[in-house]
DNA sequence: TTTAGCACTCAAACGCTAAGAGTGCTAACA
DNA sequence: TGTTAGCACTCTTAGCGTTTGAGTGCTAAA
């Protein structure tokens, strides 16, 4: 898919006007636009054989050109100009994410703030995840009676927590039962290992006294379930609402935003570094307007989450890419320090 | 401000009507609407002193009325014939609410959830707060290194933690010292007592050891104060968007609910056991086309949180305002069911 | 290969008219 | 005195043809 230089100027041009005014871009003002010595009747010769291959639409014949999908698609990946945030804005993104203190949560949420802040459009974050996350503690608090709280604590500062109800009122004895087991059995170990084989095992060494403590047993799955879940934050929202290529259309996708499964789905099915899905790339028919822009974190050299954001597909590429990069490594950083220092 | 019997007929109905439609409602439809034996030009008359008085509203001379604040107050007041839930629809709350298992803060965020669902509104709600709500217990976990995490469990089954970096290592004899002298001071104490006083004392007697301790001091006061606070929770933000009345104003009103000051003042500032804010009356310029419906639960004898909804002032109050009543109950019995046991 | 010129297309804006819903007033009526 | 029928008047909304202007595609010449 070769173009000539004079065809990549001029898709640039017509891509990052587009993205600058909303309106569909004309061979005049382009030429306007562009220093390029060229009559606009050449511009339009060329304009034309783009949209012949896919790289310009027409929203209709009298009106200028919109950069399609594809069009989109091949100046992100070899047209675009990055503009890296300068110094001031990286000073002002890592204020903001400190802000909250160092709480992990909170961080990470505070990243997805930032992040929708920065681009006026929809953010999501998510915790850490992976096999390098394990459990540092169980705790059981008895809440009066016959009911306790179950919590559970991984090395990436998640905190999970549930009410349990018994049968009957715990012991002290059970309860420190159940406390020798259940460390030596579950505290250093990955949260996502944790299934149904372990628990059997768990239950085993409770010899006599299990069946009754099975509850909690049950209890202190879900909890490790839950905490293995990709459960995503989404920052943001209502700044949809002021751009007018979804008029009419917001509702439809705020609804798809906040079902949880097709997010995490999203993002769980993405490796790379840095992904970004445009229009109809998603696969997702709510999305089929939207460009998604996600990148993954690391802390240390584990494998951490993902933050990202969802706008319309006329989205300052060259602007934002950069900048979502550069806030991945600094919640890295910031993650690294809180947790591990 | 005595008003006619048939001039409450006639309020209630175009009330009622505009309720359904959402049209200015004119005299001839009215007419058709009650069974009266009553010209429209009766109706018209009577619908003219209504509107002198300030009861209803023209949007333009040649449209029908419209209910203005005053008149969907005093409607709310005297007029609103109520419709209880049926036995069906309890029940299935009672399921929706209980899906996710006991956990109070689960089963306070799906009681905004079904709210918001049944109602087509957004809908918001809060942990329970007040004097009852004490400190359960306190924990600290080491977390690698100078870092540790604190844990703050309240009565209310609500869990806040934060990491908290010291500057030396924390040794098993320090971390003896601490739980002892925090556990005999805070736990049992009512979670808004812990104030800069109390902390104070607790530095004192820790001793000679206090100094280097005092960030973890002044962490589980943060965790206290956190706690304390009335924090917000939000469901179906979306629905709004399904309101005609709120076209092209739908971004300042979500700006405004994502805020959480606000709402949270707008809560603490009400004790009743149901309040109903129309229009101008929650005194906030973004509400000024919004009703408010918000009601208080309890758990058991103790003061609970409250659960409200926020929608268009043209909202059917004599079906929702008992659901919300009614769900408030619910509510209080599932959450005394999971805390006291 | 580039460019100027020109006819052509189409959406958006504009102005006008007609329709329809609803009111307010007046005069008659019970 | 309260109620009602009748009617003129008001104002919004929808529909329709016209105009405007941006922009294209094609052709012919440089």
């Amino acid at each position: 898919m070769e173009l000539s230089e004079r065809k990549q100027i001029i898709l640039a041009a017509v891509v990052e006007q587009f993205i600058e005014t909303g309106e569909p871009v004309g061979s005049k003002g382009l030429q306007a636009k562009l220093g390029i010595s060229v009559s606009s009747a050449t511009i339009r010769n060329e304009m034309s054989e783009l949209a012949e291959m896919g790289y310009l639409e027409q929203p209709h014949t009298s009106a200028g050109r919109v950069p399609s999908q594809k069009g989109y698609r091949y100046y992100v990946d070899h047209l675009m100009n990055r503009r890296e945030p300068d110094d001031y804005q990286r000073r002002q993104m890592e204020a903001d994410i400190s802000a909250g203190g160092a709480d992990p949560q909170r961080l990470i949420e505070k990243a997805g703030e930032v992040l929708a802040q920065l681009t006026n459009c929809a953010a999501m974050s998510t915790m850490p995840k992976g096999e390098g996350i394990f459990i540092r503690r169980v705790e059981v608090v008895p809440v009066g009676g016959k009911t306790c709280m179950t919590l559970l604590l991984t090395s990436a500062g998640i905190i999970r927590s549930r009410v349990c109800r018994l049968d009957f009122e715990l012991t002290a004895s059970m309860l420190e039962n159940f406390y020798n087991v259940v460390s030596s059995a579950l505290i250093g170990r990955p949260v996502s290992e944790v299934g149904a084989v372990m628990l059997q095992t768990l239950a085993a060494s409770l010899g006599s006294e299990a069946l009754p403590l099975l509850p909690l047993i049950a209890a202190v799955a879900e909890l490790a379930r839950d905490a293995d879940e990709t459960d995503v934050m989404l920052e943001g929202q209502s700044n949809l609402l002021n751009h007018r290529e979804y008029d009419g259309k917001v509702y439809e996708l705020l609804e798809f935003l906040n079902k949880p499964q097709p997010l995490s789905h999203l993002i769980s099915s993405s490796k790379n570094d840095l992904d970004v899905l445009i229009g109809k790339e998603s696969l997702f028919r709510q999305l089929e307007d939207s460009s998604i822009i996600l990148a993954r974190y690391n802390i240390g050299l584990r494998e951490g989450g993902a933050i990202g954001l969802i706008g319309p597909t006329r989205i300052d590429y060259a602007r934002i890419i950069p900048s979502v990069e550069y806030l991945t490594g600094l919640l890295g950083k910031l993650l690294k320090k809180a947790l591990e220092e």
